[in-house]
DNA sequence: ACCCACAAATGAACACTGTTCAATATAAAA
DNA sequence: TTTTATATTGAACAGTGTTCATTTGTGGGT
């Protein structure tokens, strides 16, 4: 078969993201394979390297989207939220990756090689969620306070996600932690209390 | 070749250890290989199964080696530090990453496949780790704390994890974070204060 | 309606991978 | 010395990522 016209350039990228990522879901980054998705959007290995340039390329563009799908989780739980909007962010933070434990493990076992960097494009895209977060920590410090809300946001993010990394790669279970997500909670609560935070539940 | 007497098996299960340990520093996860190891150990593909039964049961010795080296490292800048033995510690944790960053990504790129885990010693060999922070951090909180001092030192060493997993996987980069020990730093010791702590440094 | 130039899709080829296992050469036992 | 047991090999198999000459459908120009 030669040239065809049943998508568009940008149709096809997002057929072969969206094959990808559920192929990426159900086997997980050990044995996803370019051929298994091409044969599942119904194309061949050569139109990957078209679209993408190399594996590596579909592999961030779908780990790209992931972290759309991850921000646009956190903003619906968010909306739900009562009061304690902290607890929903960890919550939902939690949730997402254990839900898609494959998928989310991607995003941290995928590295590009040497050489090749992030688009701009994909770089903003995946700030998105450190952006959440921001709003959330900012909105819960002192108007008028000395800290560096965006450091102290990145460091707080980090701090969940070391939790929820140990929880989805069964560090924890190895330890018999039975609720990851509380001590991570209460890890981000102690910080935020350094810096003038009131907690809303009293936990 | 049939039969040799080269190595007693434990001898040529350390010498695979350490090849594929090598190898694994030096090409990282994505581009290790079995039988790149078995080369430089002066073997082929056949024994690593004879050994290890299987590609991955190899993979978790070598990071099991690596937890015991790092474990050690950890020790020796104990020995060596002053009055503010959690800085050290954390400290310590990061440099340990940062100059192999191949190796200590690794321990956590590898899933073992479902059916297989990890034997009772390597699980233990792992937890020395664990135990060290523990200890260090029981001799940090009041003697008579309410705390769960095993459970609050697993949350640490996660949020040293998360920040560690930032800086070596370029997250942080991609964030303009410039100092990610110090973040942690300041993380782990809000957490420690808010159980009784008192920091020896004053920052 | 025709033709043609272009671009998209293909799939064979290459060098690799992990895994299995019959054959073999050697060490240990009899 | 002969026999038994076993450690080591390497060919075979099915898969991988990557490249690229070849093919073929398509859109634009006549």
């Amino acid at each position: 078969m030669g040239r065809r016209s049943d998508h568009t350039r940008s149709e096809l990228r997002a057929l072969l993201i969206r094959k990808g990522q559920r192929l990426l879901r159900e086997v997980g980054f050990a044995r996803f394979s370019g051929r298994e998705v091409a044969k599942r959007a119904g194309y061949t290995v050569g139109t990957i390297y078209n679209v993408f340039g190399s594996l590596d390329g579909l592999l961030a563009a779908i780990n790209t989207k992931t972290f759309l799908d991850w921000a646009g989780f956190l903003r619906a739980r968010l909306e739900r939220a009562e009061d304690d909007r902290i607890a929903a962010l960890v919550t939902a933070y939690f949730d997402f990756a254990l839900e898609r434990p494959h998928l989310w493990s991607a995003i941290y076992e995928h590295r590009l090689p040497e050489g090749l960097d992030l688009s701009e494009q994909d770089r903003a895209d995946r700030a998105i969620l450190t952006g959440i977060v921001e709003d959330e920590v900012r909105a819960v410090l002192p108007p008028d306070t000395p800290a560096d809300v965006a450091r102290l946001s990145r460091s707080l993010v980090a701090t969940v996600h070391g939790h929820c990394s140990f929880a989805v790669g069964g560090s924890f279970a190895l330890l018999d932690e039975t609720d990851p997500v509380a001590s991570a909670l209460a890890r981000v609560r102690e910080s935020l209390a350094a810096h003038g935070y009131r907690n809303p539940s009293g936990n």
